[in-house]
RNA sequence: CGGGGAGUGGCGCAGUCUGGUAGCGCACUCGGCUGGGGGCCGAGCGGUCGCAGGUUCAAAUCCUGUCUCCCCGACCA
């Protein structure tokens, strides 16, 4: 029952001046949210039937897969925060209630959930569990942006898998794997599901699944049997060519050639054909110096991954004191543990002296200096993969995450069972999320056109919008009112937009919100004893005798996508 | 946290440099016309110019402080 006069579909003529990505604009203009403050958003009653229909794909696919709902509070106590390390992320909102106790607002609930279930599992026999529920994150973002793309308080879909053993984990991630591939061909998305970092999580191993998109704020690299986010990727190098290689290496005066474009071009040789040194200071064990090829990139999540530790930049003051003046610091020579990018591959590179005013030419790795090999450089596009594709490079929007989290909150939570041999193991978990709103803004994204949003059919807020061109009174109101009747009676859900409006606006507004059929009843069209049916996404248009508008209505929805 | 931008009626904006009693378009209300792509005519309603303090005869405008929002980066399940 929704008529467009009575309804709270504030639609826009202009987007709010301050919205950039394209599902922001749309979602504002077609009414679908309001904003309430950074990162803030009300859902309005359009929005919320998209939520919510998003919502019930997940639902059934969840459950389909053995998944129990549950809920479980926003505001928790600190303490199983404290216990598993994550009361310090940056990210988790804490606050204390009256009585002075350290409480946070949940930001995913692995501890909470594992809680529950050391309580409550004692044996094997109680295993595999899988459960999941649709609840409100909060999130203190450093930077919320992009409407509803990163937000500090949204709607996630959290699931957790409890098993025995790695075994059972790994069938239990097999079938999120397949729910989730089933949830979003449903939702109508195009995704990728690429590897990904573990990130804040911990576990062992993690897959994203990114759906391509303008505004989507992860970058993802592709190339025929390789998908990853670009924070992991590793890809050959395109190849460069060196000059000549040396007996030795030769100094070169490079007075006052501090950067890779400078001593470059001075050489007349291309950047790859340098070494970049970056001297960091790593987590407990000191300075250190990674090598990365000129035109190259470091990757820092990649740098972090393989060194096991965390790391700074070195200051200029502790790299003049342990190394070299900055600007023209090198391996060779250099008093601390040098590693070297697996791009740089070569016997003739120009390098940093060490001394002021001074690089090298015809550096040999291992021959001048010795090494440690890691893989830290960011991809490129037109990179290689082992398999031979080529590197794309896309944005796209992370619509969900799966972690292989191992016992890393079963252990200080304390959820053990006694296994078939009566020996106390803790409980191998997985955790799976994925944001309902980010889903709609991706679709969005995706599907939009000039004109405005164009629904997959699957989680389009009505299927069908009905436009009445004439006022009350007259006949072809008249027609149009026992339309929406009969399509009400039908079951199908319809918008019927009965405003006293000029048909201009009713039109563009049906173009805006994007409902996959839209019917026009108007004078002109009954004359000819029909009403006219066009469909969002393709165009197309069709005259449906008025008699016959509601069955073949349905038709036209049963045979269109999702 | 670093850099940049913006707060003036519901929305989009001008006015700020050069101080002088706040304006435009759309929306909204009323009346009329119109009725297949945001139409036309007329009459209206609506604003502590983000907030606080200061300078001045006088502040949207100048000064100081502060809050909020947006963008880029850092960060980010």
């Amino acid at each position: 029952m929704t008529r467009f006069s009575q309804s709270f579909i504030p639609t826009l003529k202009d987007a709010p001046g301050d919205a950039e990505a394209l599902s922001h604009k749309l979602m504002v203009r077609a009414g679908l949210i309001r904003q309430v403050g950074a990162g803030l958003w009300s859902y309005l009653p359009a929005g919320w039937r998209v939520e919510r229909k998003v919502e019930g794909i997940i639902r059934e696919e969840m459950e389909a897969i053995g998944a129990q709902e549950m809920l479980m509070p926003v505001l928790q106590p600190s303490e199983a925060w404290e216990k598993t390390g994550r009361h310090s992320i940056d990210e988790l909102f804490k606050l204390e209630d009256r009585k002075g106790t350290s409480m946070v607002l949940a930001m995913t609930n692995e501890e909470c959930v594992t809680q529950h279930v050391a309580r409550e599992v004692r044996s094997y026999r109680d295993l595999p569990l899988m459960l999941f529920q649709i609840q409100t994150k909060e999130r203190d973002e450093p930077r919320p942006r992009a409407g509803v793309l990163r937000t500090r308080e949204f709607t996630m879909k959290d699931a957790y898998s409890f098993d025995r053993d790695e075994e059972g984990l790994a069938r239990s991630y097999e079938l999120q794997t397949g729910a989730y591939e089933r949830i979003f061909d449903r939702c109508g998305l195009r995704w990728y599901r690429v590897e990904s970092d573990v990130g804040m999580m911990g576990g062992s191993a993690a897959h994203e699944y990114m759906a391509p998109c303008p505004g989507g704020e992860n970058e993802v690299a592709l190339a025929t049997g390789y998908a990853a986010n670009l924070e992991i990727a590793s890809a050959v190098a395109q190849p460069v060519e060196l000059p000549a290689a040396l007996e030795a290496v030769e100094k070169v005066s490079t007075p006052g050639l501090a950067t890779i474009e400078e001593v470059s071009n001075h050489l007349d040789l291309p950047a790859a054909a340098l070494i970049k040194a970056l001297p960091v200071l790593v987590e407990g064990r000191g300075m250190a110096i990674v090598l990365i090829r000129g035109d190259h990139r470091l990757n820092e999540i990649k740098l972090r991954n393989a060194l096991g530790a965390d790391f700074r930049q070195a200051r200029p003051e502790e790299i003049e004191t342990e190394i070299g003046p900055v600007g023209f610091i090198g391996p060779v020579g250099a008093k601390v543990p040098v590693i070297k990018d697996a791009a740089i591959i070569g016997d003739s590179f120009v390098a940093g002296g060490n001394e002021p005013d001074i690089h090298l030419r015809g550096v040999r790795p291992g021959r001048d200096f010795q090494f440690e090999e890691m893989d830290v450089r960011t991809v490129e596009a037109g990179d290689t993969t082992p398999g031979g594709g080529t590197i794309e490079i896309e944005p796209a929007i992370e619509v969900g995450n799966i972690f292989k989290l191992g016992t890393r909150y079963s252990e200080p939570l304390g959820a053990t069972f006694l296994d078939d041999s009566g020996t106390e193991r803790a409980i191998v978990m997985g955790s799976y999320g994925i944001g309902p709103a980010r889903i709609s803004a991706a679709a969005i994204e995706q599907g939009a056109d000039e004109c405005g949003i164009v629904w997959p059919r699957s989680i389009a807020p009505w299927q069908v919008h009905l436009v009445s061109l004439a006022k009350a009174g007259e006949d072809a109101r008249a027609a149009a009112d026992s339309l929406y009747d009969e399509l009400q009676d039908a079951g199908v859900e319809v918008l019927y937009d009965e405003r006293d409006a000029g048909p201009g606006e009713k039109l563009t507004d049906a173009e805006l919100l994007g409902c996959p059929l839209r019917i026009v009843v108007g004078r002109r069209g009954l004359a000819e004893g029909v009403v006219e049916a066009s469909e969002r996404s393709s165009g197309s248009e069709h005259k449906l005798p008025v008699e016959k508008a509601a069955v073949r209505a349905q038709a036209l929805l049963q045979r269109g996508d999702g």
